[in-house]
Parts: structure tokens; C-alpha cells; sequence
DNA sequence: CAAGAAAACGGACTTGCGTCCGCTTTTCGA
DNA sequence: TCGAAAAGCGGACGCAAGTCCGTTTTCTTG
């Protein structure tokens, strides 16, 4: 154990988690790994900013970064990874302002997922075009079990879960089917569609999804 | 005007709709092209049920039917037309068997609603391979307003308006939002996600997403 | 510092989609 | 029946995605 590991903050044999992964937490990655990977980050995202997204080619990129495009794909297997590496910061700061907000017990559970889902579309707002880009390149399986998809899902079902304890919501209701109903609306290309070809306004969309909220009779 | 123009049912010009249109109303159709339409339809619906959709390339589509890939893509410009091509006759049947459950003004309009649901569900279920191979290869924006799309969600206003009309949902609601929304689940990657890798029932589904739909509490 | 192993690099290659355009078949009027 | 225009045909081609593998760089250890 040489004290330069420690300094590192990583262990000996260093494993990187690449997309999905915190990169700055990469104390084992080569450093040409981790100026390649630098430059892929910021040839893609000034391309994307550019171009849009889906007009940008990986070999576009590849180019751009100084880069062969097979280290690209090595690290970025496709576009839609890609995206979500520039995601990953902005998605983060979104979950923790969420728990924040959520937990607060102050709050009856139902008002909380209100709360959610208006942070929630606020967030996508912000990333429309890296979220879409990503939706459009990656596989709807890879979409659906993916960890920022699950944890919207989780986030949600917990709410009702403790909604349906406080008598908000009914409780024979199927509160896991009911979690992925009400962000089904909130689907990237739907919501993409009503933004920017319907023109429909943020605010009508959080309405519209509160008012889907099933609310128990007996109380309201 | 000839008689046979008549007999024929079709305009002397013969415009012809391909995809989208009704074939059969082709008169004006080649007789080359009429019978290469009819091996191109018969070599992918055999192609796709032996292989799979998304495992079928367009190359042995032409192949299988002794037709030249510029032939078959002048036809159906991608594999998503294609399927929808396929989807036609199952997608008019299914139509016109809505419209008369759905127009039974014995009932009252959300119970109808609960029937649409119900036989939509029947539809995707009996197609999913179909739906779900022409969604992974067409464009979002395509699908978005697509007629089949637009007419399930003109079905589902439609029903939500009476409703309103007769006091079963509150007239406040956004119900043109709401139309959109209640079949957001019914996305076909996300009912293909749900039945084929999570193994939810059908009949699950269907109530989930009867329970949405909101009620007015004046009435329940 | 040297040398060898591990990791990373990068471009040639394969594959499938979709287009283009010169050639063939069909239709229709003379 | 014949010939020309229209409609249709089909394969070569271009493009971008994604893979593969020989070469180069970095790290480690003696």
C-alpha cells in the first residue's frame, strides 16, 4: 500500500465506471484515458450545441475530439451513452434537490409528488435536447431498466405508497402499475412533441399530470 | 365516365395511397407492381414471423420476394411503413369494431371508455410484434401524428367530452391533455416492456388504466 | 532506469439503411 | 399493331454505426 494510492483515493487496481459512473471518482484511469476522455466530453458538447444531437455524427465527434473513433466508442458505446455522460451532472443535482424536497414530512405525501413531477419537468426543460438525443439513440429495453428511469419510478411509488398509508389514495389501488402510468405522459418524446411541435406551455403539462393523480374520494 | 371506371371504384387517373391507403381501392395499380406488391407483403409477413421484426433487413425482404431493394424502398420507404402496411387490415377491423361499441349511447361514456381500453389493449396484444417493430423504425415525430394515433386519441376526447357533458368528470379538467395522457401508457415499447420482459398481465394493465381516469367526486 | 504487461489507441472493415439513376415493362393513342 | 411516354424496376453506391485487431502508450516492478 504505497501512500501515493491512498493520496489517489482509489484502489490499486483501479476500476472505472466510465458513463453511469462518477468520472472524477476514476483515480485508475491513464492519464491519455482521461484526456481522451476530456476531449470527447467537450468536442460533443460544444458539436451538440451546434448542430443539435441527431445532425452529429459519433465520427464527428470522433474527429472533433482529436480521437480514433474506435476509443470513442470503447468508452461511449453509442450516442445515447454519450448523452448521458454529459447528463450526468445535471442529473444529479435534480435528484438531490428532489430528496430534499420529498422527504420533508411536513408536507402531505400527495403535495410532494406534486412537487416532483413539477421539478421533474422542470429538469427536462432545461436538457430537452441532450435527453431527447439520447432517447433517440439507445435501445427502449436500455431506456427502461436504466438506474434515472428507476429511480424516477421508485421516487414515485414511494409517495403514493405513503399516500395511500394517509388515507390520500385508495388502497386497492395498483400503486406499481399506477407509479409508471403517471410518468408515462412525462415520456421524453412525447413530452418533446408537445413542447416544441404542439407548443403546448410547461405549465399545462405539470397540471395536466396532477390532475391525473388519483385522489381518494373519502377525503377529498 | 366510363362504366368501368365505375365498376372499377377508382378515379381514371388511379391515384394510389400504398402504405396508408387502401391497396385493394388501387385500380390504377401496374399489373407488375400489384403482383410485386403482393410478394413483398407476403415475403415480410413470413420473414417476421419466422425471425422476428427487428431481425428481418429490408435487403432479404426484397430478396424473399424477387424484387429489387430501389423497388421495394420506392413502396414502403422503411421498414416502419412496411409493418404499418401489415397493420392495416387488423387496424380497420379494430377501428370499425370501436366505433360501434363505442357509440352504443346506452351506456354511459366513461364506462365506454373503460371498453376502449379494454378492446385497444386486445388489439396491441394480438400485434405487438408488428407495433412494436413499426415503432422501433419510424421516427417519433411520425408516429406522433400519425392517423392511427390521432384517431385513438380523437376517440378518447371524444368520450372524455360527454362525460364531461353528462357530469362524469369535472368540466375544469384539461381534457384535451388528459386524452393524450391516459394513452401514454399504452406506448408500445413500454406495453412491450411490461408484458414481454416484466410479465405484467394484460388484465393489469387494463384496470391500472381504468383507474386512471378521473371521476368527478360530485358523482361518484 | 529498463523491460514487460496491461490498458488504451485508431483506423480499416463490415453491415444495414436509404438514395440514385440508367434500363425495362406496361400502357395508350394513332 | 406499333412506338413513345409513363411507370416501374433493381442494383450500384454513399453514409453512418459499430467491430476488430495490430500498434502505441502508460504503469509497474525489479
Amino acid at each position: 500500500m504505497g501512500s501515493e494510492d491512498l493520496t489517489n483515493g482509489t484502489f490499486a487496481g483501479g476500476w472505472t465506471l466510465d458513463h453511469a459512473g462518477r468520472p472524477s471518482a476514476v483515480g485508475g484511469e491513464r492519464r491519455d484515458a482521461a484526456r481522451n476522455r476530456r476531449r470527447v466530453l467537450e468536442a460533443a458538447r460544444s458539436l451538440f450545441a451546434e448542430r443539435g444531437v441527431c445532425e452529429t455524427t459519433m465520427e464527428e465527434i470522433s474527429a472533433h475530439a482529436g480521437v480514433g473513433k474506435g476509443t470513442l466508442y470503447r468508452r461511449y458505446p453509442n450516442k445515447g451513452l454519450l448523452c448521458q455522460a454529459l447528463l450526468d451532472e445535471p442529473t444529479r443535482d435534480f435528484q438531490t434537490q428532489i430528496m430534499r424536497a420529498t422527504s420533508d414530512r411536513g408536507l402531505p405525501p400527495l403535495q410532494r409528488l406534486e412537487l416532483f413531477f413539477e421539478r421533474l419537468v422542470a429538469f427536462m426543460e432545461e436538457n430537452l435536447d441532450l435527453l431527447y438525443g439520447a432517447h433517440a439513440s439507445l435501445p427502449s429495453s436500455e431506456r427502461l431498466s436504466h438506474p434515472a428511469y428507476d429511480w424516477r419510478r421508485w421516487t414515485v411509488l414511494g409517495l403514493l405508497r405513503e399516500a395511500a398509508r394517509q388515507g390520500e389514495v385508495s388502497e386497492e389501488l395498483d400503486l406499481d402499475y399506477l407509479a409508471t402510468a403517471l410518468l408515462a405522459p412525462l415520456d421524453v418524446e412525447l413530452y418533446h412533441h408537445q413542447r416544441r411541435t404542439l407548443e403546448i406551455s410547461e405549465s399545462r403539462v405539470i397540471s395536466g399530470l396532477i390532475s391525473l393523480i388519483p385522489r381518494s374520494s373519502a377525503r377529498l
